[in-house]
DNA sequence: TCGGTCGTGAAGTTATCGGTCAAAAGCGAT
DNA sequence: ATCGCTTTTGACCGATAACTTCACGACCGA
């Protein structure tokens, strides 16, 4: 039920990332950290875990940093969730021989329907929203 | 992401004291941790706090026990989830200001299919399934 | 070669989880 | 009234994970 903030993190960098996707050019980790607040040093650990699953690329050296591995239509945020916790909705209760079959059903049908749903929303579905409503209702 | 064991014990217990309910006698507390391999001390915990929100009732003394507090049809493992942690589906990102909007109602959505789906399934459903499917494929 | 960037591992702090235990308090039956 | 059975309460503990910071190494481009 708990959700960590380090899912959190990890989607709003891909975020970050998918908004200069076009430009090409990567970004710098602490130019990440600094837009959306997180720190610098954490974000660096979960980006590291997110090029190991081939989500993003990166690139030493003066001019470097981070850019997405592919077009954020084809990164969705379950694809981040399963990234960095084992998956988008997980209980030992399925793993539990004890637990009850109808009991077991009922688990996955809550799981499938954070899955699916977490599975729906890619990232250029994302930036849509953030170019048609942000502009109108921002602050 | 990650439930914890607690929920799906709590799911147990209720559903053990749904399959009880018609009954009307109460049911102690060792019986039920035993039936579902429940730590008889951690059950008592869990019990107490369905207690305190109504889900469950008790009765000390020599027949003493617990018994639903309302019909099955009337709780939902929504109910039971809400009771043992705060929500269904809680990201500590929908309390982040520093959360963009656009991930915010992401998280949302993920959020609400968990929840409704959770709030659909209520015991009286799960009596039905095992009284219908629970014959045939028993092992 | 030099400055800037990622890469990595370690360390520490805090919180939560899963579980145990020992009494106390209340109720029913006899 | 008392006795046994049950819940109730609250303290406690070890292990694990979350979150964060730090220091240093590796690498690249100019």
């Amino acid at each position: 039920m708990k959700l960590s903030v380090k899912s959190d993190y990890a989607i709003r960098a891909v975020f970050g990332l998918a908004v200069s996707f076009h430009a090409g050019k990567p970004r710098r980790v602490d130019d990440i950290a600094d837009e959306f607040n997180i720190p610098p040093n954490y974000l660096v650990q979960i980006l590291i875990e997110l090029k190991s699953k081939r989500i993003v690329r990166s690139h030493r050296g003066r001019v470097g940093g981070y850019s997405l591995a592919c077009p954020p239509s084809e990164i969705t945020l379950g694809d981040i969730l399963r990234c960095i916790h084992g998956a988008v909705y997980d209980t030992p209760a399925l793993n539990d021989p004890n637990c009850p079959r109808i009991i077991k059903n009922a688990w996955t049908r809550i799981k499938e329907a954070a899955e699916n749903t977490a599975d729906d929303i890619d990232f250029q579905k994302l930036l849509d929203q953030s170019s048609k409503v942000g502009n109108i209702y921002y602050i």
